[in-house]
Formats: structure tokens, C-alpha cells, sequence
DNA sequence: GCTGTCGTAACCAGATCGGTTACGACAAGG
DNA sequence: CCTTGTCGTAACCGATCTGGTTACGACAGC
């Protein structure tokens, strides 16, 4: 598979932000980029994804920044997932196959209930993480 | 998500050469590059990860081609994935986080443990569908 | 206005994937 | 033995995706 980071870029920025906020200071594309140890640019590439989902809200001009607009405990994985993901786990075929051909035109319905049954069970199971989820087992393993 | 095609070309050129089996003819990659429109080439380099895999043979010399190793309705979804995919459906960081920072060293193995359970989900699903199913699926819709 | 950050465009590099051409390897059949 | 048809595979191209980087305008607080 084109193994896929984005969904695990985005769930990074968003537990460095859960955890930075008790901080008191402000969350900006420079710092969280320390921790992902990318280009700022980057940060804000997927922070402009996640504010067009409403998971986040940016701050401009002087002292700027950004700001979880949901509770941790409120933002599961799926919401992240459908922020940062868009097309289907499984593609059909790019050029359409022979229709004229049984398998050809029956292949795409009957692997699509396949894919629409294995796409419904994943968003359930990352619906049941959260961002609060995540913390607190990182917090957990470090003390524990 | 970087849609993937692989798996279901991979199914197409199974339920494909399923259905032809009983045709007695022989199974080319150019007879099969005609149902799914594309190169023969691309059927072949397919054909090839799915005999590293196992689940089929090929003939060399005149009249040759390629056969199925097992029966459809013992052959899964999960066979084919396993054939044609590799790596992880998720994955971590490209170059890692930085690790000084509490969710830059905690974070991969927080959503590995959530990746490992929705892929052990995903893969059982796969698993309990099988190239007959598929076949199954077609002549059932064809003639209802 | 000065400053710091966002917002975004632009370009490059690497990886993946399909499409295509080409050619050697192989085995059945005349 | 040689012709024939197919496999097996390398090689190259182009499209797409993704991250990395530079650059610069937009914005708002001081």
C-alpha cells in the first residue's frame, strides 16, 4: 500500500496542541513543527485542512496562532480522518474495464458492498479514539 | 487517501480467470488485459506478484498461460491483499518526530496500537470474502 | 509603522503506478 | 530444427501524490 502519514501527521498536531494548551502559551506553526520535525509550512498545509474541517481556528496578526475550537475528548480520529482523507480506501478501477465482458462490468458493484462493509467497520473504529484517547496514553506510558 | 486499485485489479484478474477456467480455454495475460482494458504487460507483472503469492501458476512455450492453484471459494480477499499490498494501510512518520518531545515519543506507539486493531479488522474482513463469493455475486445480479 | 505569524503560491525531489516498447527465454508442434 | 506464441522482465515515460523549501503578501497587536 502507498502507506499513507497523513492521518497520523494530523493526529500529532492535534495531541501536541490538546497538550500544549494547558501550557498557557500559544500554539503556532514554528512550534509545533519542532515537534514533528517538519517545515512550519507543512504544519500549516494540515492545519488549514483541519480549520476547514472546524477542528481548529487560526489567531492573526501580532501574537498569533492556533486553537482547538472541540474539547480533546470530543475529537475522535474519524473526524480527523475525514479532515485530512478524502477519496475511498480501495479504488476501483482507474480506466473503467470492459463493460462488455461479465466479469468487466459485474466486478466494480460486487467489490464495492465488499469495500463499502470494510470502509463502514474502520470509520466505527476510529470513531471510538479520541484525541483525549491519545494523550492519555502517552501520558500513561511515561509514567507507568 | 492515495485511492489503490491494486487490490481490486488483482480480484478482477482472479474472478476473471475463475470464470474462464470453466471455459476450457487457456488464460493469456492478453485475454485478460482485454476485460480489464489495460496492458497485457500490467496483467503480467499482477500475475506475477499473485504466483509469488501462490495463487496461480503460469505455463511457458506455445499455448501457454496461466491457471489457478486452488478453488475460487478457497482463495480470499485477504489472500489477494496479502499478494498485491505490502506495506501497513497506515503509517507513521516518514522521518521521525522529535523525541524529546513527550507526544513526539509517544505518539507512534499511542496510534500503533489503534492501527494494529483496525487492521486486524479490515484483514478479517477481507478474509471472509472469496473469489467465488465475487463470481457468485456476478452471475446473481446478471440473471436477477 | 514594526513585528510576528498566518495564508498561499511556486517549485523541486522522491515514490508510486499505469502505459508502452522491446527483447530474450521457453516449450509445443510441425 | 525451426517456427510460433506466450511468458518474464527491463527500460522509459508521464501522471499523481506528498513533503521540503523559499518567498511574499495579509493581517493585527503593540
Amino acid at each position: 500500500m502507498s502507506a499513507n502519514s497523513r492521518l497520523t501527521i494530523a493526529a500529532h498536531v492535534l495531541t501536541w496542541m490538546a497538550m500544549d494548551q494547558e501550557s498557557g502559551r500559544v500554539a503556532t506553526s514554528d512550534r509545533i513543527a519542532e515537534s514533528v520535525q517538519t517545515n512550519p509550512v507543512v504544519i500549516r498545509r494540515y492545519l488549514g485542512e483541519l480549520r476547514a474541517a472546524g477542528l481548529v481556528e487560526a489567531r492573526r496578526g501580532a501574537g498569533a496562532g492556533w486553537r482547538l475550537t472541540r474539547e480533546p475528548a470530543e475529537v475522535t480520529l474519524l473526524d480527523v480522518y475525514r479532515a485530512v482523507e478524502d477519496g475511498p480506501l480501495f479504488a476501483m478501477h482507474a480506466t473503467p474495464p470492459n463493460l462488455g465482458c461479465p466479469v468487466g462490468s459485474g466486478i466494480r458493484p460486487a467489490l464495492g458492498e465488499v469495500y463499502a462493509g470494510v470502509e463502514e467497520r474502520l470509520r466505527a473504529q476510529l470513531a471510538a479514539t479520541t484525541i483525549a484517547d491519545l494523550l492519555n496514553d502517552i501520558r500513561g506510558s511515561k509514567n507507568g
